[in-house]
RNA sequence: CGGGGUGUGGCGCAGCCCGGUUAGCGCGCCUGCUUUGGGAGCAGGAAGUCGCCGGUUCAAAUCCGGCCACCCCGACCA
């Protein structure tokens, strides 16, 4: 392949729509191009990256037992009423017409469509387990595009499907396609997590996260040296020996707390540790109120919050309404005397105070050591906490520690969830009809190159893991007019193609300074110089990574490619 | 959707406040000559409805109004 003759638009300047490291790359790299928000296309280079990792995944899915197949991107609308996902989907779900007026969806993920194959195609027990798996372009209106490919508008995924008898039949799939998104990563040389996460709006019980590890990942997760990661989202804030209130056991008192309101002003004035203050949170959920107690050092997790009331609205009250529901104003909330209709739910980090400050539901009023079951009562205590660094490892007795990943894999146990939704059953070898009992496996295969470019990068520019560089070498002659520079480039690439090697000849005549740097950019492994050591016979070979640079004979140059690529 | 920002040749930017000649700079691109080991030199050249629509004015990239697109921060996810 030549340069001179390939579309490989590089880019000097850093564009200013690119924010992270990995999309500024892939647009100075020339391996995309921005059609509009999150839609992208894949130039010749990019384009090889994304057929490498596909075949990876299709050679690991392969193996594992799975099916490839290819299903429609346009779907009737009527699958996803079905399903009941319509609603769920809301306004990420890309939507069109036809001509006739009748409303179709792009497809965001197969759930609904290999559903209405199993309920029709699969009938008995016998046919399971099944697995299905594809690679193709999915549609999400997603509402903030960002980091180039990482969260496109359309994007490429691998999304598999398994359909099972029973549980353990599914466990056992489960485990397969788990190791199977081990190899995947690994093969492509990144480093990563599998961390217990939450499931979405796909459903089901059981779920796991790969998260490639990358600075400006989108995803925190909390990990430990035992093992054991989860997903912050996902996190239970553990109690550990120093999360306890500030106060005694004495009789409750209030205290004047003149325009203290918020928990910093209260710790200060009180001169009391904020993680000892309790802080009351008043929410309006579906058409009740609640209100949450949780340390005041700590962050409501939203999605914990909402997993309680499920399919109900959850606002925070306004302050008005505030002052309706407790008597006092924002600020100084708190649970003692509150309301009998208002739900109190506790964080389960305050079972393990003895005694709290909290609001006095009275303006610049405080009340210190209210007592849970004296003073107040609190209706449950759930796990409501954002977790953070720090927190005790449920496992074991050490620490967990942040770290910052992108998604690119994600399994979930379905169970019945849309087998139920779109009654599909089999026949059972009791003769009964049963619901199939689902696994879904979704992997980002545009989104891994830039994970990948995430983790391999420097000053100047990508640095490809060598099983999924565009190409293995690039020839660079210094000189592409010197015409035994340029016999010598050829006669070396023909070598390097018998042996099966992608090669780039930079033939343009350009000085050698930008093809340098233009080589080092786009990241190939390794560059073969042809220059004035040919006088010599010989040539450069540099090691992108490393930028090691060694010389050897023109004709040992294929041999070391060849250990390069077998080690 | 809420908050912030930006739209000027292919890319990165200046000009806008304080309206006034042919709208500028760097990079890239084309032609010729020279050059060829770290983003070459000289000479010549092509390329812009200043995001769009409307308004104010003798005169608008510049002032005013509306719209659109894109980027960043939040909720969403492979």
């Amino acid at each position: 392949m030549r340069w001179s003759e390939s579309c490989i638009p590089t880019l000097k300047e850093d564009p200013r729509e690119a924010e992270i490291p990995s999309h500024k790359l892939m647009l100075r790299a020339g391996l995309i191009k921005k059609l509009t928000a999150g839609v992208y296309t894949f130039l010749p280079l990019g384009f090889k990256v994304l057929k490498k990792i596909e075949n990876i995944i299709r050679e690991e899915m392969d193996s594992a037992g799975c099916q490839e197949v290819l299903m429609p991107v346009m779907h009737p609308i009527e699958i996803y009423e079905e399903s009941g996902r319509i609603k769920s989907f809301g306004p990420e779900l890309f939507k069109l017409h036809d001509s006739r007026n009748r409303l179709f969806a792009l497809g965001p993920t197969h759930e609904e469509v290999i559903t209405r194959i199993a309920r029709e195609d699969m009938q008995s027990y016998r046919d399971l387990p099944q697995s299905i798996y594809q690679i193709l372009i999915k549609f999400r209106d997603e509402i903030r595009p960002r980091y180039g490919v990482i969260r496109a508008r359309e994007f490429i995924m691998k999304d598999a499907y398994s359909f099972h008898a029973d549980d353990k039949s599914l466990d056992g799939t489960y485990r397969k396609m788990e190791s199977a998104y081990r190899n995947i990563i690994e093969r492509c040389g990144l480093e990563y997590r599998i961390v217990e996460a939450e499931s979405g709006y796909i459903g089901g019980n059981e779920s796991h996260e790969f998260m490639v590890l990358a600075e400006n990942g989108e995803d925190e997760i909390l990990s430990c040296g035992c093992g054991y990661s989860v997903n912050l989202e996902k996190a239970s804030a553990a109690l550990s020996a120093d999360v306890k209130g500030e106060g005694t056991l004495e009789a409750m008192e209030e205290v004047s707390t003149p325009g203290a309101s918020t928990v910093a002003e209260v710790s200060d004035f009180l001169e009391v540790k904020s993680s000892g203050i309790v802080k009351t949170l008043l929410y309006r959920a579906g058409d009740r109120d609640i209100a949450v107690l949780i340390p005041g050092d700590r962050e409501i997790n939203d999605i914990k919050l909402s997993a309680l009331f499920e399919g109900e609205d959850i606002r925070f009250l306004e302050p008005d309404e505030i002052e309706d529901a407790t008597g006092g104003p924002q600020g100084f909330s708190g649970p003692v005397g509150l309301n009998d209709q208002i739900e109190i739910i506790a964080d389960r980090l305050l079972e393990g105070f003895g005694s709290m400050i909290v609001g006095a539901n009275r303006a610049d009023t405080h009340i210190i050591n209210a007592v849970a079951g004296r003073d107040f009562e609190v209706d449950r205590y759930e796990y409501l906490a954002m977790a953070r660094e720090g927190d005790q490892c449920p496992n074991c007795d050490s620490r967990l520690s942040v770290n910052k990943g992108i998604e690119v894999g994600h399994i979930f146990k379905l169970g019945t969830k849309y087998s139920s939704a779109m009654d599909a059953t089999f026949l059972d070898s009791d003769g009964k009809g049963k619901h199939f009992i689902m696994g879904c496996y979704g992997f980002g295969v545009s989104r891994m190159i830039a994970a990948a470019i995430e983790q391999n990068y420097d000053r100047a520019g990508i640095i490809w893991p060598r099983e999924i560089t565009p190409l293995n070498v690039i020839i660079l002659p210094v000189n592409s007019k010197d015409r035994e520079l340029m016999d010598a480039a050829e006669k070396l690439e023909s070598e390097l193609l018998e042996m099966g090697m992608e090669i780039l000849i930079d033939d343009r005549d350009l000085s050698p300074g930008v093809k340098f740097k233009d080589s080092e950019l786009i990241g190939i492994p390794l560059r073969i110089t042809v220059g004035n050591k040919l006088r010599e016979g010989k040539v450069e070979i540099l090691y992108r990574e490393s930028m090691e640079v060694i010389e050897v004979p023109l004709e040992e140059a294929s041999a070391v490619v060849k250990k390069y690529y077998s080690d």
